[in-house]
DNA sequence: GTCTATAATGGGATAGAC
DNA sequence: GTCTATCCCATTATAGAC
């Protein structure tokens, strides 16, 4: 009882250091950011990240795999939902698209920071495992993307496997460059659009999207 | 003639650090490269990328001028391109995405692999610069943009210019994506669809974008 | 499990001879 | 304009006391 805060609690000092390093790995990369800054930033010692994780490279693994059970999950159940909704009959293409981008999107406004630290940081993640070793290992989406497909495949049985890919390809894209919000759109737009309104974003991309994907059912046979 | 090779030549220098920052700023990132590194690849001594430059910021920004202006000139002589080919017609809306997405997707496989250093360069530049410094003072494709948005709008005159924005955002972020080629759309369909084959990817691009562009024009009076 | 101290390395940047 | 040498500091990582 010498003691009012007793630090000594490894669960804690474990999360703590998880909640900073998901802020700034997010907000500067893997690169921009040092233990040095992430443990500063938890109020914990550098030597207690090599305690608990093992390197740098172990601690961005341990901030992607804390979340991306949950992840994913929440991905299985939209699309879950969305098909129980439908009662058998196929979904539409905007339930399809909703449940795919609204799982993301909304981390962005919803409660914890470190859900849309996670998001972004996985965003920036997909871009850079073009060329960065360590950005690879956390791509488990192939799985849930192929249901996506398989669902729109239903919907549009008479389009080309190869183009709803790409359609889907280009689906992801937008909306993982909108996970960013780089704010390029509010710029480009002179404030007619707002990247920072989620709703918007979601009944943008809908329509948008919808629309391009129900036309490769009208003109192939 | 003491020598067979005069290296003392300053603009070769110059463009051989500049070559050398180039490829490796775009394969690994401006953190993710030093000095060090860029002038053993040039075969030149560090403190000469100083004394040229001056700092290793004043590098990036270096290699992005370099054909900064050349590359928003030939987007430029695209359109223009495209729009004389209409002989005072409106564009049709494939000929202005291909107008749009050529320019930059052509540099992945013309020549000059620092062409396609650069663009790659760029387009992860756009992503990060959501959250770095350094990537901000590189994009002055608003005024090009602009131009697009008004050809869009006398093709699809009802259209609103807010959805025109939207859809020209997820044109660009598509294209930008593709820029990268990650691998993502080869591995996600089993490699159905190729995207180091350009042409393809053009063709998906403005048949996807032309079809959820035309769609905008349809239900909105 | 947490702390202090320190190793070992590599980073950006500069000085000064040639 | 180019070279060698070096400064100074931050970085990842470890050793060892408590």
């Amino acid at each position: 009882m010498s003691k009012i805060i007793d630090k000594r609690r490894s669960p804690e000092t474990k999360e703590r250091i998880l909640d900073a390093a998901e802020q700034l790995l997010s907000e500067r990369g893997y690169h921009g950011t040092t233990l040095r800054e992430i443990t500063k930033l938890s109020g914990m010692q550098v030597s207690l990240s090599y305690y608990h994780f093992g390197s740098k490279e172990d601690v961005l693994l341990a901030v992607v795999e804390r979340r991306a059970g949950e992840h994913v999950a929440h991905f299985r159940r939209s699309l879950e939902k969305a098909r129980e909704s439908s009662q058998g009959k196929p979904l539409t293409v905007e339930a399809l698209i909703d449940a795919f981008v609204r799982p993301a999107l909304e981390r962005l406004v919803q409660g914890d920071p470190g859900w849309k630290s996670y998001v972004q940081l996985l965003a920036h993640l997909a871009f850079e495992s073009a060329r960065s070793d360590y950005a690879k290992p956390f791509f488990r989406f192939d799985d849930l993307v192929a249901e996506f497909i398989e669902e729109l495949k239903r919907i549009l049985p008479d389009a080309d496997y190869k183009d709803l890919h790409w359609a889907f390809y280009f689906l992801q894209s937008s909306t993982t460059n909108a996970l960013l919000q780089t704010g390029m759109i509010d710029r480009q737009s002179k404030n007619l659009c707002d990247s920072s309104n989620i709703e918007e974003t979601i009944q943008e991309i809908k329509s948008f999207f919808s629309a391009g994907l129900l036309a490769l059912r009208r003109f192939k046979p």
